[in-house]
DNA sequence: TAGGCCATCTGGTCCT
DNA sequence: AGGACCAGATGGCCTA
């Protein structure tokens, strides 16, 4: 339901009639059908049409007719009251669906943004793989719940005085660097178990496939819980090198 | 061309 | 009443 702005650009006798996206902020883009543009040169039409040229609006005398013909144009005001009121309530709702719109464009804006946000603190490869929506929020689950296995390991592998497989500073310094060393602490041959799971559903299994994108919870089928140990090839866009898992 | 992703519109619901 | 939030519908763009 878009229309180019410039395609609205109507003039008539020279005279612009319509010029809709111009002033708005995104002039450039496309206009919605419903824009305040549209509201305007509705407002415009209620008011009786006082911009048409002369000569050709509904009151223009037609020539060739006698004295009794020439009576007072029709005028607007003939609408009736009731009428009118109608119409002033659907420019009111309208104004107001209106304002509803730029409020949920502006709120979803928001919530891009701070999905953009969210993206930045991901580790991606390449670095400017663009994760999906769905895939941005089921990565930071997963990346939040590796980082905090991460520590958990850790300290795990310190108190047991095992040399483990972590190393924690070094995981902690990067962030894919802990995505491989929780990777590796979640390997069958890891010395260290691991009994959490971001997901409930894949409680039963430590070797998911926690650094991609993919639901945890397996609802869409992606690669939770995953057939076997090694999955890494089980997400479509995998954010994460291959060589760190 | 089908399917995925996205932006936007829209009406409903809840809250202040 | 007005705003925030939500979910469904719709259409555009892109890719396999």
């Amino acid at each position: 339901m878009f229309i180019k702005s410039e395609a609205l650009e109507v003039k008539e006798d020279g005279e612009v009639l319509v010029l809709l996206g111009a002033a708005s902020p995104g002039a450039a883009a496309l206009t919605p059908l419903s824009s305040s543009g549209d509201e305007d040169e509705e407002e415009r039409a209620a008011s009786g049409g006082a911009r048409r040229p002369r000569g050709a609006g509904p009151g223009a005398r037609l020539p060739g007719l006698g004295p009794e013909c020439r009576r007072r144009p029709s005028r607007v005001r003939a609408v009736p009251r009731s009428t009118r009121a109608a119409e002033t309530a659907q420019r009111l709702q309208k104004s107001r669906r209106l304002k509803a719109n730029n409020r949920e464009r502006n709120r979803m804006h928001n919530l891009n943004a701070a999905l953009d946000a969210l993206r930045d603190v991901l580790p991606t490869f390449p670095e400017d793989a663009k994760l999906t929506k769905i895939e941005t929020l089921r990565f930071a689950h997963n990346y939040i719940w590796a980082l905090t296995e991460t520590l958990r390991l850790a300290d795990h592998c310190a108190g047991a005085g095992l040399p483990g497989p972590l190393r924690p500073e070094a995981a902690l310094l990067s962030p894919v660097g802990a995505l491989g060393s929780v990777a590796d602490s979640l390997s069958p041959v890891s010395t260290c178990s691991c009994t959490g799971s971001p997901a409930p559903s894949a409680s039963t299994s430590p070797y998911s496939c926690a650094f991609s994108p993919a639901s945890p919870t397996g609802s869409d089928g992606d690669c939770w819980p995953p057939a076997a140990p090694d999955q890494r090839h089980c997400a479509p866009r995998c954010p994460v090198p291959r060589d760190c898992m």
